[in-house]
DNA sequence: GATGAATGAGCCTTCATTCAT
DNA sequence: GATGAATGAAGGCTCATTCAT
């Protein structure tokens, strides 16, 4: 499992280290027992047995389940922000190069994951009914498409003509939703690459200036 | 909830209608008690009494839950087919005009309504670890995509060069899911003709000499 | 299924013939029912669907499960009593024959079906805790023990010595009972025949004047 | 074993005991349901009542109904097994002794309790249609057989004449069941003395050199 | 008489949660 | 901190019984 690492070292906060690690074991072994079993079949007794943990101890760390699984979603936001947004300050100022670095983010290995995928599935799946997403990670999602607008929008003044930029940020990302919804319905899904292809096919339709098919224009 | 209306009376098929009459009414009970509480918690007897029927009817016309669930998916596969293939067989031959046809179906207000929706997104974040909804729908999106995929091609050809067709097909057709997805999940979603302005913007991206952000073409 | 021809002819009585018929076709198949499935899961359905008939008309017959059960042991009971009394009416006034001819009377092909033996099994199981049992079939049992234990009075006196005929009738009888419950519990179990040579053996060893292993010393 | 207590306190009963002290706890409390209220009435619910403790611990213990049938069949097959065992090793060498003290095991009381007896009887009686009675007691039953058929072969010797040793032994054995039947069957059922009693007839009939109708000779 | 849809009580089972150790 | 026995609410399912047709 790709557990992020904690910004606290051991050595700044030694005595909760250990706590927080238990935590992030027990928020790995949820998203491995959602993508697994799926959220309607997964248990606090399966989660403690995928961690390789004793049953009481995840209501000793968690509470209750509600609380769990919120807690998993806001560790999987946070993951998915932190991804983004870091691979968008490693890319310099181009908004082509930018760009491309927030979508082909989204396919990373350790985010793109079957784990990952299937939850993040379930969570939208589970919508329905209680805002528990909404309360999670609407700000989040938010933040990052008004990063993908904004980029549009840069985009669209260079080309001198202007295609609706807050639609053109929604198809972006709702397309990479939906590959990512595709490797986990699909029979024989295909590969991140061609996900990330797929959505490269869309990018250079709507900004042939500054993509081709195979990626950035330089 | 879009309840479907027996036109049929009594007198025109009398012994077998009461039969099916209820199983699409316990159908529909299903889907809009997962639009309301979701997947996870949809009960037997929410759905019986969100049909105003004892639970016992329930497993006497469907046996199992499971087996309720996936005549509830079935029932919704079929019903999305038998739509888009009525608007496309109603659209004459040509490509765009079948292409915004068929596009289109999707956001009719007998199709898109909130409960279908949450009931879609249930059934696709339930995927995981359970083959029922490739089982039931793979070949029907199959099919979609595939129509989907002639079309552009049939475009490409009018164009003269070529955009992948099989990339370009599934920019669409995981589009239309993303802004289902998100007329679900956001906080103040957009209305289905917001949504359909999205994929117009879209596919005159693609194919310029066809449509343009308002629709096909002449 | 071997059903007991009822007394009245269907001239005598037109109009109640059916009726019983009816009810000795369900009964018969309660029989079957508990030899296939077992007590605990014999079930109204399973017995309609076994007699072929629809759901809602044991009740109409029989009113309860309960009832239903109760009139099937006593169907079997009577049919266990005159099986058991015609044999001995036909057997002549000698003791060692008549009580020969009660003793093989239980293995008959019409009584020692496995449908039936299952059925007694069952209904000797299910004792505990009701009076049923008792009720239907004691003063059968207690008439049949009776009448065993005068033959062994008789015999005793040809000997000139007595062993208890209370418990030796008693012997005879749950040897019976033993045998029958051997071909119901038993892996690979023996034949009607063999069951009946066993009891031979005990009748010889209790009466040797009368008896030998293989049948009454005319 | 002692039956459960039904006066225990919840003072006497820790909330926490030993895995298989609750194990025998339970079982014991399944026979005594059985026996109350025969087989086909008896409830996990009523089980976890007359232990005094709540339903979901039993399902903790013995995951499904079956499963606590079938062990508590187990329970009560090596219970029965153990006593006749040592009885016949406690008994020495000589045939008739071993004989009797194997068949007098059977009606000690802690064997041959109420609700034992009417547990037995109703696993004999569900027999039909489900092989669970023979998968957990069918060799038991068999070393049983054996063992008895052994003893009366060797008395045969002594005889200096044969009686076929398996029906006698098979007599044996089935009477032994016959009066626990009768002890569950009938109205007002004899003591175990006089069963008892009623099998050394049966014995002295057969072993004249060995058994008076009150037991071994010298 | 006969059918089969409909009801609801009750059962087995699961599982979140509590708590003694 | 950690464990796992114990509890009880709730869910799925069965089935005896009722009843309209």
């Amino acid at each position: 499992m790709a557990a992020i690492e904690q910004t606290d070292t051991p050595e700044s906060q030694p005595r909760k280290m250990p706590r927080d690690a238990r935590r992030v074991q027990l928020i790995e072994a949820t998203i491995e027992t959602i993508a697994r079993f799926g959220y309607s079949r997964t248990t606090m007794s399966e989660v403690a047995r995928m961690a390789g943990l004793s049953h009481g101890l995840v209501n000793f760390h968690f509470q209750t389940k509600e609380n769990l699984l919120s807690e998993t979603l806001l560790y999987l936001s946070d993951e998915y922000r932190q991804n983004w947004t870091g691979a968008v300050d490693a890319a310099g100022v181009d908004a082509a190069e930018q760009l491309y670095a927030m979508l082909a983010a989204d396919f990373r290995p350790e985010i793109c994951t079957p784990g990952r995928l299937a939850a993040w599935c379930s969570f939208w799946g589970e919508t329905s009914g209680r805002p528990l997403y909404q309360e999670k990670c609407g700000s989040n999602d938010e933040q990052y498409n008004d990063y993908l607008e904004t980029l549009c929008r840069r985009m669209n003044a260079d080309h001198g003509y202007s295609v609706d930029p807050t639609r053109t940020a929604r198809v972006l990302r709702v397309t990479t939703e939906g590959v990512w919804l595709d490797m986990m319905t699909m029979q024989s899904p295909y590969e991140a690459a061609e996900a990330l292809a797929t959505l490269m096919v869309c990018v250079a339709a709507f900004f042939p200036r500054h993509f081709s098919a195979e990626g950035p224009l330089h």
